[in-house]
DNA sequence: CCCCTGTGCGTACAGTGTTCGCATCGAAGG
DNA sequence: CCTTCGATGCGAACACTGTACGCACAGGGG
């Protein structure tokens, strides 16, 4: 809220704004969280500092008293999101269950935030918060414990499919939602095109969309996919357990 | 190249510029190779239309009319770096070689424009150009011949898991070649932060990076990491594939 | 009372993608 | 040969962007 109103050309002590105690005032947090909220709204380029700033009732460049640029702002953005993902603690017997649940649970964190997966391919998921810290070490206890002599390989090798997978579908859902329509309005308006362009291809047209009329819906499709994919690299993982 | 010359303020017909043939005029495909050029060079944020015309002797916007807008220029420059990943033919028994050749074509290829998995996260592999469709296309064929009853369902597994540690390398590579330094004296300035910060982490510290004092080439490490990964999914295919 | 530190913000700069209308070209048609 | 025309290049302009700088003001401690 600026302090010398528009409407009042003239600036005095009297036209002034007595307080600004109608919110708790612009902090890192705030900036961070309103962040998000956009990102999660508007997408990753609709956010700009001049917005932001607006949202916060404040200017754009007050916002540099709380954050050094645009980027560190990302990372902070990254960093309370990763928050969200669940894992589970180390010690249960049945590993597959708690890995499973720990890359479905990043897979969700990243439909959510679509933008996680750009931000990323951009910065690396190295050297990166507290928050992604301690996702990573309860990743490491949980894969101590299952038994695997090279914890981090298993790791990064279950974590790149659910990268991989994620991201591609978060650029699909961000398609999707430039689209304004629904996914399985989306899919229909698709598929004739979709068929057309893959007919001069035989396999790709034997092994593509399914043409069955019986329309799935498309979300559950995602879902077995993701799960089929995760399956297969944990089949692949259980043969290199000891014993 | 303008044509008429800066150091000339009267134009006329004597002081403007004979010919210009010294380029092969402006075509899509030399904008697209020289955008590629520079993005393999400069990175994808130092790609702008007005350096790129530069670049091409010409004004930034010359090349509007060749190129609809830059999201499409950069689709261009994807399905022209699609041709670069190598599929071998169908039919080849050892369908584990074939599938390792693939996967590791498209690595190298992402590892060479690092840029490509940002704009692949951004756009989706969806709907894409005919090199791209014909690498889709060779997949489908390689794995159908290998005998995968859901064909569709093993690319998905295996290229998530390749797209997915392609694209947490190429941005640890940008991060790299940002610093100016090499892989390895990045590596070796960057671990005593790396384990002080991760000395809070009881797991990390003990399944982090090698406290050994032989340092290993560390692209030799990202090699191993990425064939061991591949080497997981395949054998948990392999497990999947009749009889 | 004064000063000092922290916070907000108006202005400005260099850069971006893209649109518009004008200038100019090579080729086609009479 | 002259004219017309469609294709091509481009300068200027618009609406933005991230960010540096310096001033204005607040509250608190000496």
């Amino acid at each position: 809220m600026s302090r010398a109103k528009d409407k009042n050309p003239i600036p005095s002590v009297w036209t002034r704004e007595q307080r600004r105690t109608d919110q708790p005032a612009l902090s890192r947090d705030a900036i961070v969280r309103e962040a998000i909220a956009m990102l999660d709204a508007e997408g990753i380029e609709a956010l700009s500092m001049r917005k932001l700033g607006a949202r916060l009732n404040a200017g754009a460049t007050s916002l540099y008293r709380h954050v050094a640029t645009k980027d560190e702002l990302m990372e902070l953005a990254v960093d309370e999101v990763a928050a969200e993902i669940h894992v589970p603690p180390a010690g249960d017997p049945d590993w597959r269950a708690a890995v499973t649940e720990a890359a479905g649970s990043f897979r969700t964190t990243a439909l959510r935030h679509p933008w996680l997966t750009l931000v990323l391919g951009q910065a690396g998921l190295a050297y990166l918060g507290p928050n992604y810290m301690s996702f990573s070490e309860r990743l490491a206890a949980l894969f101590t414990a299952a038994g695997f002599p090279e914890p981090s390989r298993a790791i990064d090798a279950v974590f790149s499919y659910v990268i991989g997978m994620s991201t591609t579908e978060a650029a699909w859902l961000t398609t999707v939602a430039r689209s304004g329509e629904t996914e399985a309005e989306f899919v229909a308006r698709l598929l004739p095109t979709a068929q057309q362009v893959s007919a001069g291809y035989d396999h790709l047209a034997a092994a593509g969309p399914e043409t069955s009329a019986e329309a799935t819906d498309p979300a559950k499709l995602r879902d077995d996919k993701f799960a089929y994919g995760l399956e297969v690299v944990l089949d692949g993982l259980a043969l290199r357990l000891p014993k």
